[in-house]
DNA sequence: ACCTCCCTTTTACGCGTGTAAAGATAGGAG
DNA sequence: CTCCTATCTTTACACGCGTAAAAGGGAGGT
């Protein structure tokens, strides 16, 4: 059980009795060595307790096998469900995932992105914070080595980044129509304005509000807090207007499953979740991604359900191309756009 | 905007005019130099581009200020408010964690800790998959660097490393005592018996109810699935349990929230949320750990919190703790339990 | 102006591995 | 048995930086 410790390539060259540069190429692929040879060096491996040295292996490598992911926040489990699509699409790839949390903080993520730099990490794969975001530090890791954002953009700042992420003109018109067709037309509870998505829903729920001949109402979306605590933030929106006894009959499509849970949560404590003839519901809410809770709540949320397992995974196929081909100049950039499914369950 | 990308130490130093050792020692603290070299370096450094390689420099440093992180899951918010306190402890100490995942597979939490033995990590903090770890792997790292078990441990195999946690016995007691007070005497839903946790908020439970004079009764726990999917598989022995009238009239307390979840969207589906005389509820429902969305179900979660912000920081301070005085023999196992607070809500 | 002390520079070596080039060896074909 | 070729060993250098030792330089005190 315990086996002898060694530390170096060197020592185990001498142990097993093959050359240092053979047992370096047959880490990196155990076929480049005659099979006769690689089988020795297994017999050997099992002798003894090796892990080759981490830095030093990756320090002189062309290519690390390193990819970076930096997200705004890991208290979501939005994030953490992109998380662990790309972390499985990535060890399917023999890439190893090297995680930060901005915590909100942009000089956080400023940080994050350049240590990744300094890692000479394969690519990087960003959900940015948005609006705050160090453009100048992104931009400059952008250049120097394969980059996608992922979930949000900066359009504006950084157009030509690779992006993965949701149609939202797609999910948003899905559950707008679906709403419009069973009930009274939404209105919409916005995201604070963190990032792109922020935009980018509530004009695709204006765009297809007037599309079905009906007018679009935005409900306030004053930001409090940091912004990301948004089931608060929904809850005390429409824990207010509910209390002056505004939209209580409504459809309310939210711009998020946290903000719709904290609806949710506001509509219960008054009591709005009453039934009218037919047993249909009179107060509607709905969400936006299908958060893993989203199924739990009571109503169980309808929503529009992203598609997080393929747009991890894009994420990390995006960089892969990128790296297979990085001899060709830099293409066009790569705007990977997956659709949501409506999911239909009992809130609206 | 541009500035010259430098990528050597030792082309820093010519651009700058300082000797390259300066500047090593300059970067590991900048007033380990005089005062105005230093501003010649900081005023350097502003011109150009330069970031240490991440690899190089913790190469050859008898410490890398490096601290791995592995968890069982990232998509429950309870882990991830860990990482959030262990990451926040971490910057303050001029740490850099690196997380990993285990994705409920032995195998991949047993690779993990090996990478992380390759990086010479100053220390590793895991909160172990449990009954399935790989015992063998665990207890070779412990041996080699600074190890915490967070959450649960390996109380038989590896008895001796150090442990941050919460006192199950304190908390589940706590929560118990104040079932009983304020209603009928709970039942209890455990959780699939992953971890240590499992076991111990079981035998609080017995033992606090056997302390009252109460009748502990355990609800059947099979485990389905991979065992993690609390919500789910609460839901369904609890909703088989509801259809055929049992435990509708009970209080219910679940070995973690999102059993919890799971409970009361059986409930609530069976109406089992009505009030008895003086507007008390007749089903109670409790959990434990106080997960960051308990407060938005409804009813909101009554629960007992787990001090997350605590335990990550406890964490971080025995890793560093043990560094410090990493010259003595190994001392005894640190053995940090936290206390759980009463969360009165709404659902007991 | 001299000396001392502190900081810096110079010089040199080391970390553990990648990698290239040249020489040595084994296995197979003829 | 000889020769060829794929494979291995040997040798050497590189990566970017940490770090130690010795030598150099400047500021302050006298």
């Amino acid at each position: 059980m315990n086996k002898p410790k060694i530390n170096t390539m060197e020592e185990l060259s001498t142990a097993i009795g093959v050359s240092r540069p053979t047992l370096s190429r047959y880490f990196q692929d155990p076929d480049s060595v005659r099979s006769s040879t690689s089988e020795k060096i297994r017999r050997g491996l099992e002798r003894v307790e090796y892990i080759p040295n981490f830095f030093a292996t990756r320090m002189n490598r062309k290519t690390t096998g390193l990819i970076g992911v930096i997200f705004p926040h890991l208290k979501d489990l939005f994030f953490t469900s992109l998380l662990e699509a790309i972390e499985t699409a990535a060890m399917e790839a023999d890439l190893t995932i090297i995680t930060q949390s901005s915590h909100g903080d942009p000089a956080i993520e400023t940080r994050a992105v350049e240590q990744l730099l300094s890692m000479n990490a394969d690519g990087v794969i960003v959900a940015p914070l948005g609006e705050n975001s160090d453009v100048d530090a992104l931009s400059r890791v952008a250049g120097r080595l394969p980059f996608v954002f992922i979930d949000s953009r900066l359009r504006d700042a950084l157009p030509d980044v690779d992006f993965v992420g949701t149609d939202n003109r797609q999910s948003v018109s899905l559950i707008t129509d679906y709403l419009c067709r069973t009930g009274s037309p939404p209105v919409f509870l916005g995201m604070p304005r963190l990032n792109s998505n922020s935009f980018e829903r509530e004009a695709a729920y204006i765009a297809e509000m007037k599309h079905l001949g009906h007018d679009p109402v935005i409900v306030s979306t004053n930001i409090k807090g940091d912004g990301w605590a948004f089931e608060a933030y929904a809850h005390e929106v429409m824990d207010d207007l509910f209390s002056r006894g505004h939209l209580t009959e409504s459809t309310i499509l939210c711009a998020n499953d946290r903000l719709a849970i904290g609806a949710i949560r506001a509509a219960s404590r008054h009591g709005l979740f009453s039934r009218g003839r037919e047993g249909r519901r009179i107060l509607r809410i709905a969400g936006h991604d299908d958060h893993p809770s989203s199924r739990f709540m009571t109503p169980a949320l309808t929503t529009a359900a992203q598609d997080t397992e393929a747009i991890g995974r894009g994420a990390v196929r995006i960089l892969t191309e990128r790296l297979r081909k990085s001899s060709g100049a830099s293409d066009k950039p790569v705007f990977q756009l997956h659709e949501a499914v409506l999911r239909v369950r009992e809130s609206a």
